[in-house]
RNA sequence: GCGUUUGUAGCUCAGGGGAUAGAGCAACCGCCUCCUAAGCGGUAGGCCGCAGGUUCGAUUCCUGCCAAGCGCACCA
């Protein structure tokens, strides 16, 4: 069976009528709040102008003419002063978005539009010998989300895991590790061993500044590649990535690259000096700068006084190395909207030594966490470790599963996805740049507008396809819808009830939101999809018994499930989520 | 000070030129003999930060102001 896109059906119409471009008219549709007053509408206001008529008059005429030539699918098309309201033919839309979603399945929503293009996302990169703190949870899960989303639109995407593995807090520790450290105590404390001689390094620096010599002279050392320096440094690295890799594991991420500034560490003087030939390096109180002012911006710093590197100077060195390796279309750096001028900066030089890949350079900010007692801080103590967010999540989840579903076979794994998901589902629920107030009690709720609700929801759909199936039916759930629909006492008709019909409007527009998801770098809008889908399912499951003796009614009811059930997964999965069958 | 982001219900947030501005949480009132109550229904709750401008029409676009977050030279 053919599948039809019903908002691109619509606006041809409009444009076979009006003799305009369909593309912009298909922008001008609108969906009604009250879809007794339409299903789509178009207003004909900005057409007054063009055909210089009244709205009204150019609403009835138009109406009257699509109604006289009103294809199949199209139940009806009404002019309402200066609307036109559609109706679409319920059983034929039904027929339609069942059809469409159970024969794709898993790939429901996915499309082509991506082959042959490639994009690079940067995410997570946490800083070497510093816990995975909250801070770095936007970017990674916001990050994978976004290389979910481009993979699934056919895109060939590789993620980069940019670690913050060099810079001057290696001498310092190294420095303080010798004098202090203890291996065996290093070995089994990991990060926090590591922390604990960062804070002991700066109270003993205060009192005897010649230490600050000697961690800079560590870092000259390990920049002529010191052995002694570069082993316990590599020591350092190997010790925390055991930390991230648990937590990685934890989130189920993984990256096709890892890297770190250390890689550039021996390109830096060439970056120098091809800006310097390309004149567009300055000096400026011993530093060497390019000047930005022209794009009212403060200069980018490429090298400091003592010929030492910087942050831009690093990213413009992996940039180019990374156009040279991937030969990317697009390239996204998911990092807080702290940074943004940073990226602006350093985006801005590519640019002016006449990359043409440069404008494929994104930067993908995001709003940071917020606190009651203000900005969080490594010397207070307060930084939220990942790794103690994780469990506090999961061990907060095994109490309500114990507390309302204390049979639940596998607990602890539900609780895991669940807890995870929640966590998850918090920070992709609102667009990226707003700043969120860190509150445990509302990232760990389980009502409303929240991951959990849409497990729960998807669960729901499972167990009423497990009750309907008999006890010797082998078949799994995608296998299901199709069989379901597939039957020859299939009937769409059945379906033709408001609830059931607001449901399949939102299965109906799940592609559209994430090729707009994409387009904005906003995983929200798939978020916000799978709760109003979520929503608009358990109202109708509420209205309507499903597994009812009537065999057609009940055969339409349980297609329309087993249809949500696949929707739920799939986009659950696109923001990283997993979607239990039981919970 | 300059730049940037954000101001919508008590709280957290959608909507971003068009028909009566929507959800969730919290509050209050209902619904488990019935496919999972992590659910569903209902009540109440709004100068859409303020002031101008553009427009047939502004919460939405423009300008200014106010408030808050973030950034602004050798950290990353």
């Amino acid at each position: 069976m053919e599948t039809l896109n019903f908002t691109s059906a619509i606006s041809e119409i409009l444009a076979a009528h009006t003799g305009l471009p369909q593309a912009e008219l298909e922008r001008c549709l609108e969906t009604p709040a009250d879809s007794k007053v339409g299903h789509y509408a178009f207003p004909c206001f900005n057409l007054a102008k063009v055909l210089k008529k009244s709205p009204q008059v150019i609403a009835s005429e138009l109406a009257e003419k699509i109604e006289a030539g009103r294809p199949g699918w199209l139940g009806q098309a009404v002019a309402t002063n200066a609307y036109i309201n559609f109706f679409l033919n319920r059983t034929a839309f039904a027929n339609n978005v069942l059809y469409s979603v159970l024969e794709a399945g898993t790939e429901y929503g996915s499309s082509e539009e991506g082959f042959g293009k490639k994009i690079l996302v940067e995410y997570s990169s946490p800083n070497i010998a510093k816990h995975f703190h909250i801070g770095h949870l936007g970017t990674t899960i916001i990050g994978r989300t976004l290389d979910n989303i481009y993979r699934f639109l056919g895109y060939e995407v590789t993620s980069i895991n940019f670690f913050g593995d060099w810079g001057t807090q290696f001498g310092k520790l190294i420095t303080a590790y010798l004098k202090w450290g203890s291996k065996e105590e290093i070995e089994k404390t990991e990060i926090a061993g590591l922390v604990k001689l960062y804070v002991k390094f700066h109270e003993e620096a205060d009192k005897d500044p010649t230490l600050n010599d000697e961690a800079r002279a560590w870092v000259v050392k390990m920049q002529n590649g010191d052995e002694q320096g570069i082993a316990i440094w590599k020591w350092f690295c190997e010790l925390s990535m055991l930390e991230y890799d648990r937590i990685y594991e934890r989130l189920q991420i993984s990256f096709d690259v890892l890297s770190g500034e250390s890689h550039y560490n021996d390109k830096m003087d060439a970056i120098a000096q091809l800006l310097a030939q390309k004149g567009l390096l300055q000096e400026s109180d011993g530093a060497k700068i390019v000047d930005l002012e022209a794009y009212n911006m403060p200069p980018c710093l490429i090298l400091k006084r003592d010929g030492g590197t910087l942050y831009p100077t690093r990213d413009i060195a992996a940039a180019i190395d990374r156009y040279e390796r991937f030969d990317f279309d697009k390239s996204l750096y998911v990092t807080g909207n702290e940074q943004s001028l940073h990226f602006a900066q350093w985006m801005k030089v590519v640019e002016l030594m006449g990359y043409p890949w440069a404008s494929g350079l994104l930067h993908i900010p995001y709003g940071m966490y917020l606190f009651e007692s203000g900005k969080m801080s490594t010397r207070r103590g307060d930084v939220i470790k990942i790794e103690d967010l994780l469990d506090e999540a999961v061990t907060k989840t095994l109490e309500i599963i114990n507390e309302k579903n204390p049979d639940l076979p596998n607990k602890e794994r539900v609780a895991e996805q669940v807890g995870i998901g929640a966590l998850k589902f918090n920070k992709l629920y609102n667009s990226r740049m707003k700043d969120t107030m860190f509150d445990w009690d509302r990232i760990l709720s389980f009502d409303g507008e929240t991951g959990p609700y849409v497990q729960y929801t998807h669960a729901r759909a499972c167990s009423v396809l497990k009750k309907s199936l008999s006890a010797d039916s082998r078949l799994d759930f995608g296998e299901l819808g199709l069989a379901l629909i597939s039957g020859s006492t299939f009937d769409a008709g059945l379906l033709s009830d408001d609830e059931s019909f607001d449901v399949l409007r939102i299965m109906h527009d799940f592609p559209a939101k994430i090729k707009d998801a994409a387009e904005k770098y906003e995983p929200f809008i798939i978020a916000r999809q799978l709760v109003a889908l979520a929503q608009a399912y358990n109202i109708f499951y509420h209205k309507h018994q499903i597994i009812v003796d009537d065999e057609p009614v009940r055969r339409a009811r349980l297609t329309l499930t087993a249809a949500v059930k696949l929707v739920l997964k799939t986009g659950l999965g696109l923001l990283g989520i997993s979607a239990p069958v039981v919970m």
